[in-house]
DNA sequence: CTCACTTTGTGCATCGCTTCACAAACGTCT
DNA sequence: AGACGTTTGTGAAGCGATGCACAAAGTGAG
C-alpha cells in the first residue's frame, strides 16, 4: 500500500465519521473527495487498495467503509502509548481527547524532573524515565511520544528503543538515530512555520511585482488582498 | 522550487546551526546529508535550487549556507504570529521557544472563553477573537495559528482570512475551506498516530508470520525484538 | 427485458521527485 | 605547471504517485 495512501486514510476516516454523525449512510466518491479536499479519482484509487467496498452506480456505505479503514489502520486494536516529557507540550498531549477516541490509550507518563515526580495528569502518575523498563514489564508500550527538549530526545529515544518500543512520535526538532526496524515520525512546529514563511515571502514578492531576486517585473501590480480567488478545501 | 525541497530546507538549516555551534565551519554534502538523514545526491540537488554555494573539492561553508537558506525561507524578515485558542495546546505553543529563535514573533493571543480574557501568557494578554480586526489594524499578522477545538476551527479560520491573514497553521483535525490564495498547513497528532499504528500492525503481523489477511505464512517465525537491524537517522 | 443513467474500479499517460553517474571545478603536492 | 584526489553540480534514468478516461457493473424506469 502506497505511503501517500496511508497518510490520507485517517482523513477519509475522520470525514466518514462526521458524515455518520450527521446521519448520512451513503456517499459517492465525488462527494467524499470534495469533503476531504482531494480529487475523486485519487480517492477511488486509494480505496481500491483496501478492496472493493463500493457499489457501482450507488457509492460507498459510510459505516462499512469507516469500519474497513479503521481495520486497515489497526484502530480496531488497542495501542498503549507512553509520553516522555511533561512540559507544556507533554501535558497538552496527555489531555488531548484525540488519543482516547480511536484505540489509543495512555498508559505511562515520564519526566526526569524530580519536581514533577508523583504528580498526576489525567489520572496517570508521572514517573522518572528509569522506571520505563519496569513499566514495560507489566504493561507493554506500543507507541512512545517524545515531548522533551531537543537535547534529551536522543537519550529518551534510546531508552524507548531499549525497552522494545518500535513506534515513536517525535516532537523534538532533531533527527533521531534508531535501528531500521523502529518507525519514527516527526512533528515539528518550527519546520511548518518556516514552510509557511517561505510561501508567504513568495506571495509578498509576487504581489509587489518583484521576482525572487528582488528585481521589478514587467506586469501590473495586483492587490492580492482584494483578489483571493475561488475557495478550496485544505 | 520543488515543495519537497522546501520541506527539507528547515532540516538542513537546523543541522547547519548545530554544526556552527560546535565550531565546524566547513562540511561536505556527504557529511551534512548523513547528519540530516538524507542521501547526499538529494542534498546537493536541493541546494542547487538555491544557487551555487559550494566549492568543488572542498564542500560548503557552514555559515554562508545557513545564511542563504535563512534568506530563501524568509527568516531574515520578521513574521508576526497570532495564536487562536488558549487551551493546553495554545499555551504550549505560546511558550514554545522555537517561535522566537528564527524571525517569528507572537503578537496576539486570542480566545473567546471569558474566563481567560485579560490573562497574560508569556507577556501577551489574551483577547477575545472579535478584537482580531482591531489588532490587525495596529499590528499586521502574517501567520495565524489555530489551536481551537475542531468545531470552532472553520469560523476562526474565516475570521483570520477576513482579517487578511494569508498563512494559517491548523492544529485542529478538520479540513479548512479557504480562498486559494490562502496557504494552510495542518499538523495533526491523531493522523500521525494512526499512520504509526498502521505500520506497527504490519510489523506485528509480519513478525507473527502472518500476511495481511491473518493467514499463516510459510516462512519461519522471526523474533523481531532480537533483530533490530542497522541504524538509520530519521 | 431493455434502455438510460449513474458511479465504481482501473489501465494508461503524465508528472514530479529521487537516485545514479559523471564531467567540471577546485585544492594540493610535486 | 602538471598530475592527482576530492567534491560539487547536473543531465538522464528510474520510480512512485496523480489524473484522465472509459469499460464494467450496478440501479431504476418503461
Amino acid at each position: 500500500m502506497p505511503d501517500a495512501t496511508v497518510a490520507r486514510l485517517p482523513e477519509y476516516l475522520r470525514t466518514l465519521s462526521r458524515l455518520a454523525e450527521r446521519g448520512i449512510h451513503s456517499v459517492s466518491s465525488e462527494e467524499l473527495a470534495a469533503a476531504v479536499g482531494v480529487r475523486s479519482a485519487q480517492l477511488r484509487k486509494d480505496l481500491s487498495h483496501l478492496g472493493s467496498y463500493g457499489v457501482r452506480g450507488v457509492g460507498y456505505e459510510v459505516e462499512t467503509l469507516a469500519l474497513e479503514i479503521s481495520r486497515v489502520l489497526g484502530l480496531t486494536g488497542d495501542w498503549p502509548v507512553a509520553i516522555v516529557g511533561m512540559g507544556n507540550l507533554g501535558r497538552a498531549l496527555a489531555s488531548y481527547s484525540g488519543f482516547v477516541t480511536k484505540g489509543f490509550r495512555i498508559v505511562g507518563l515520564f519526566d526526569d524532573d524530580p519536581h514533577l515526580e508523583g504528580e498526576q495528569v489525567g489520572g496517570i502518575t508521572i514517573r522518572p524515565l528509569h522506571e520505563l523498563a519496569a513499566q514495560v514489564e507489566e504493561h507493554p508500550i506500543a507507541i512512545g511520544v517524545i515531548a522533551t527538549p531537543s537535547r534529551a530526545a536522543q537519550d529518551v529515544c534510546d531508552s524507548l528503543v531499549a525497552a522494545g518500543v518500535a513506534s515513536i512520535l517525535n516532537f523534538a526538532p532533531v533527527t533521531l538515530t534508531v535501528p531500521v526496524s523502529v518507525d519514527v515520525r516527526r512533528v515539528d512546529l518550527s519546520t511548518e512555520l518556516q514552510i509557511l514563511a517561505f510561501h508567504a515571502q513568495r506571495r509578498a514578492l509576487a504581489a509587489a511585482g518583484l521576482n525572487e531576486r528582488g528585481d521589478r517585473r514587467g506586469d501590473d501590480l495586483i492587490d492580492a488582498h482584494q483578489h483571493l480567488g475561488p475557495v478550496v478545501s485544505r
